[in-house]
DNA sequence: TTGTAAGCGTTATCAG
DNA sequence: CTGATAACGCTTACAA
């Protein structure tokens, strides 16, 4: 077989996947409904006919087990076997109000903690029977009102996102959902309804205390302008003050897109007449372009520069000297919303709402 | 304000989060519905009495418009203003079959390419009216066969797969469901329905060819036991013996968790007895960790070993020497997978439902 | 414990 | 171009 690189000849080769055969799932679902000659999906209908109960039987022994007897149970269990029939949600919806899709909105699923926090939500919602599905808003609020607009009318069983609302409008139109409504990573003083979070602005506070614990005494902040990368640089900025650091520069960008924003900031921030001694990068993707275009300049870190992250990236540990970083366990946050939103879900009466999660430091060797 | 590190005493610093008042947009939804107490949602009732006609002519004005009168589609329009209203996406998909969803699994949320792919996938459908939505399968059969099964109620426009579908059953199911369906990130014979792909075997067979070039004799393989990464291995391997090189060694882990694997892998792999020149890792985090940990043994790259990735993940090009990376352009491969479903969706005749993606080398120094 | 009747909000169908 | 009617599949409310 030849190789070829620039084959516009469609010159490839298949790739041949492993297909496995049946496994002892139920049933594949296509099903001849009696009368009708379609091969379309099962009704309720027709698995009350082949049980000989009433549809309404089946739908209280699929959601409520015990208030059926059991041999009744038993029928309608393999009703549903033999026909492969599943609720339809958009019916069941439309008559309850309810769903059982959970929806999250994530500013960007590029981001590895969201990712670590939706995959651990996603594993505590769906082990209680919940759909989890994510969709994106790309930090615009554009995006962010349209989605809020067809949460109104999708009704779904609860909705988080992964940051908190701002636009005033799109907390109004949340509240009158009356789903229970979870936001994360921030801390802020009234929250829509549900909150796992963890203050920003007290972020910048401990990075400014660990920059002065290591005896940095002027350094520069570099991160995002807007949103919580505003909360970092906040504390930081207050945090300095007060331990009698002095700020030198702000490098803020409005987007990060990756490793080379870090670079270019690094390079603005030692370009500046008084060049610090230290860097907070609010974003550990920012930080891991610092130390990259550290090294390039043959700046040594932590010995010429500092430099502190925040986010707990995978590979910040594994650069050398290794990227301290402030952070949160994500993954918990994930779970923790999920448990919450179960709980408040199945009416638990004085479910807690508001969780506060304890930042952390991994202390590698970056400053 | 004191800072505390180890504050149990609920010492912290609230989020002062920015709180943007109402933007032009349209009026919130709660909307006290005549006669009824309720706050509920306006109908397509309300709006129809409002703009007095019949109900039947609002859902025409809002989706077809030019089926309908100009002075009533203004009239309808306003109406529509004025309550807030927009479509119950339940009550429209009970009874036309069909919804603006568009659900996509993906099998890891944290891969960065997939993110990429999603991305674009996102705005492509979101701008031609859909609601993309993503969950996850984890990797696991047993989720992958329940969202399946779940997609069989719920009707969505069309779903799309980070990857094949595999088991028999579950592709069986898909083809009942009567939508288009995509698969991606590989290249088999028989899709089930659409494909954006490439070829995984072919992959292999690049690398085998790279390394060969570049003079490497005896090499060996890191990646996924697998999926895509048996399909890469395979190509390797047949790609290695065609061109006289010995693949000393396969070093394979079941789930790719982080850096550390490639870290272990690329130990596992110069502990054998017989040194491979060069690694072909099917996976640039592996590819990563394997470049880490040959730093940390003092082990030159590409000197004393060559190392090849797949992937094109962001930071391989910054750590250096920079990793030589297979892969292709994956916002491409989500955006082109976007279109296709579109135009499949809105019923073009011979829309393309295959497509191949080249694959390409990202040359950097690693090899 | 089980069943009957009604209707959730929309759109397909067919008649005007 | 517009409207009356019925039905999608399910669950609530009530009755037996």
């Amino acid at each position: 077989m030849e190789i070829e690189r620039e084959d516009d000849k469609a010159t490839f080769v298949y790739d041949e996947v492993v297909r496995i055969a049946g496994t002892g799932a139920p049933k594949p679902v296509p099903f001849d409904v009696e009368g009708k000659g379609q091969p379309g999906r099962a009704s309720i209908g027709d698995v009350a006919r082949l049980a000989e109960v009433a549809p309404i039987t089946v739908s209280r022994a699929l959601r409520n087990p015990e208030m059926v007897s059991p041999d009744k149970r038993l029928r309608i269990q393999r009703a549903v076997e033999e026909t492969g029939y599943s609720v339809n949600p958009h019916a069941s919806a439309l008559k309850s109000g309810r769903s059982n899709i959970v929806l999250a909105f994530a500013s960007n699923l590029m981001s590895e903690q969201f990712s670590l926090a939706l995959r651990s939500c996603t594993a505590v919602l769906e082990d209680a029977g919940y759909l989890f599905l994510v969709g994106q808003t790309s930090y615009s609020y554009e995006r962010e009102t349209a989605a809020i607009r067809s949460l109104h009318a999708m009704k779904p069983a609860a909705v988080m996102f992964t940051g908190v609302i701002e636009l005033e409008t799109n907390r109004e139109l949340l509240r009158g959902l009356g789903i229970p409504i979870m936001e994360t990573w921030a801390l802020p003083r009234d929250p829509i309804d549900m909150l796992v979070g963890f203050s920003n602005t007290e972020a910048g506070w401990i990075a400014a205390d660990i920059l002065h614990r290591k005896g940095y005494r002027t350094v520069s902040y570099v991160g995002r302008r807007g949103g919580r990368g505003a909360l970092r640089l906040k504390g930081f900025h207050d945090g300095c003050r007060a331990l009698g650091m002095t700020l030198l520069g702000e490098h803020l960008i409005d987007d990060v897109n990756g490793v080379s924003d870090g670079r270019r900031c690094l390079a603005a921030a030692i370009s500046q007449a008084a060049r610090p001694e230290a860097l907070f990068c609010s974003n550990d993707v920012l930080a891991l372009g610092c130390m990259m275009e550290a090294r390039r300049l043959n700046i040594r870190v932590p010995n010429d520069l500092g430099i502190l992250g925040f986010g707990e990236s995978d590979i910040a540990a594994e650069i050398p000297p290794g990227l301290t970083t402030i952070g949160i366990d994500s993954a918990m946050l994930g779970r923790k919303a999920g448990e919450m939103l179960i709980s408040s879900l199945s009416g638990a009466p004085f479910a807690g709402k508001l969780k506060r999660l304890d930042l952390r430091v991994s202390d590698r060797g970056s400053v």
